[in-house]
DNA sequence: CATCACGACTGAACCGGATAAGTACCGTGA
DNA sequence: TCACGGTACTTATCCGGTTCAGTCGTGATG
């Protein structure tokens, strides 16, 4: 019950192993009526290439990697890394390339998966997603010497190519949106501290709130989680005077706020504006339904996957820069409560 | 700027070939100071066995497959995939598997996609989803003599190794719940009709309202987007008379279905009581909280995952039914409206 | 008619490891 | 002192393709 080789076709049609594989991969040197008579017989044993044979002569391996140094468990939740992954897979199943996915524990173990996937020949490259600041996987990948997309600001990518968007104009756009509603007290619940788009959001927001005048702007960092969420929601609400408009790194934090928010007897939006960061179906679903700060995640993977694919196929590539969120108002904005 | 293998360290070893193999994979053959030397040397010139090579000598791949027939951007929908993919994803880290991920447009494709991997030997198994009545892919895995295990009903999954629930238990649990507090008229709106699970469903639904003795039960069937949860919850709340309870079959649907509810002013629980099946976060955190058929689907997928690495190495596996869903009493259920 | 070009194909090396079979060397016991 | 057994290797072959350098026969050309 062995698997059939070009060995055994070329048993079969009395020729060589050579012109069997000149003829299976459409080369020159063998006649049409060989061919035919090869391919034929290719088909009728359903013979398929030996991928480890064909990796061995230098061959792609048609596989990109995404190693990911997060809980597994947090894949589920994060809306972000569902859409991520679905816009990347449709960009690779188009071309019949397939995604190696693994979650690890943290960057070593992650620098370790690629290193031995690269070397094992499994990957022809990879996206890097969840970028710090001076992220110390960036050397690492570099010294790999294998094709990078790295999801994130360019300053930080070094020689790697960078797929970004600017997050600083769309909290700007934001903040401006809620000051001219008349908000004087906006909050900010971000994501994790030590990512470098959080760091660079914090910046913006607190550039932005000096700029027109607001009073301190506050951050609270959490995790993305729901429940983390509801805490920081808790404390800023706690809080005295408490601020009128809160802003939130992505929307399952914000669903969660807002539950909390009416939980404490607050009015959204007429005690409370609420915006979201990304913009899922939840955003819409719930009541009311959530201003949110949108943009096509999915499509921001597809094209992170196809300048990979550019530069796995040794094109010249530049980096992307996508075009910011931008700002979807809905019910959940409105003017504050009169003082 | 190659990359360095056994050669190159058996040359800087000033040993053979054969020597450096026994010496890095721990085969007695080699005394301890050679072998130290060598893995030395290997370590110093960052050497990683050329997997393309091992496989050829007819080695494990490390790697399991999931093809999915679904569009690419349901990925980021369906939390159900998600979670399960988390699940599996965490098992399968811990053995330091990988997981090998394409969206394929239809049947025919992921067939072809399994049989490629397969054949190429990059894979050493592969997880089944989205199981149907009768579901051509069976027979096509089962010739294929690859290890397979289904995420379906035993009935349905030839000899393939089956790892299921049984949702006509936590069908009936919701029926019987919403009967006690009083209701008569229940309707359902569940997934893709040729699902096998939804048909199963479809049966428990209807024989156990035949039993309760409620009126006709109404079950109307959509592809799980919240989309098409709004629109089939419109269709059955316009009726007349409109049901007075819907079960889900996931999440998402429930909560836009409770979105359309609250547009068209009737009150949940009040006047319409809801129950979704899968508890995402996303039931707790709207308003109000859903009562939900929960259960633990990353575990569920971790399960599959370790049958599935258990049947790869060569164990005897018996199928695995998992608990039945259980009722989660939330806020979204109460008795019906006086008639 | 000798030469040449070309198409069609063969044979063998090669990719990077695993592994069976063979060999050189050492110490040991009879 | 010599056969014996074991250790520590080496050599050669294999896995299943790709690819390069030839070989052979045919028809065209000068």
């Amino acid at each position: 019950m062995k698997r059939p080789t070009i060995a055994d076709i070329a048993r079969q049609a009395g020729v060589s192993k050579g012109a069997v594989s000149y003829a299976l991969n459409g080369q020159p040197g063998v006649s049409a009526s060989t061919r035919a008579r090869i391919v034929a017989i290719a088909e009728e044993i359903g013979w398929r290439p030996n991928s480890a044979a064909r990796a061995l002569n230098g061959a792609r391996a048609d596989t990109v990697g995404l190693a990911l140094s997060r809980p597994a468990r947090f894949l589920g939740v994060e809306p972000f890394f569902m859409e991520l992954i679905s816009g990347i897979e449709s960009e690779l199943s188009a071309r019949s390339y397939a995604l190696m996915l693994q979650v690890v524990p943290d960057h070593d173990e992650e620098m370790a998966v690629y290193h031995r996937w690269w070397g094992e020949g499994r990957i022809d490259g990879a996206i890097l997603v969840d970028l710090h600041f001076a992220d110390p996987r960036v050397p690492v990948m570099e010294t790999l010497g294998m094709p990078v997309v790295v999801l994130g600001h360019p300053a930080e990518a070094g020689s790697l190519l960078p797929v970004w968007s600017d997050d600083g104009l769309a909290i700007r756009e934001a903040v401006a949106y809620l000051t001219a509603l008349g908000h004087r007290r906006v909050a900010r619940v971000g994501g994790l501290p030590r990512l470098a788009h959080t760091l660079l959001r914090d910046r913006a927001f607190g550039a932005v709130c000096a700029e027109l005048g607001l009073s301190d702007p506050i951050t609270v960092h959490t995790d993305y989680t729901g429940e983390e969420g509801a805490r920081a929601t808790r404390r800023l609400l706690s809080m005295s005077p408490r601020p009128t408009a809160l802003i939130y790194d992505n929307d399952i934090m914000a669903v969660a706020g807002m539950s909390v928010a009416q939980e404490m007897r607050l009015d959204v939006p007429a005690d409370l504006s609420i915006v979201a960061w990304d913009d899922s179906p939840l955003s819409q679903v719930v009541r009311p339904p959530l201003t949110a700060l949108s943009r096509d995640i999915a499509a921001y993977g597809a094209q992170a996957a196809r300048r990979l694919l550019a530069l796995i196929g040794g094109e010249e590539v530049t980096p992307y820069e996508d075009k910011p969120s931008r700002l979807t108002p809905r019910a959940s904005t409105a003017p504050p409560p009169a003082p």
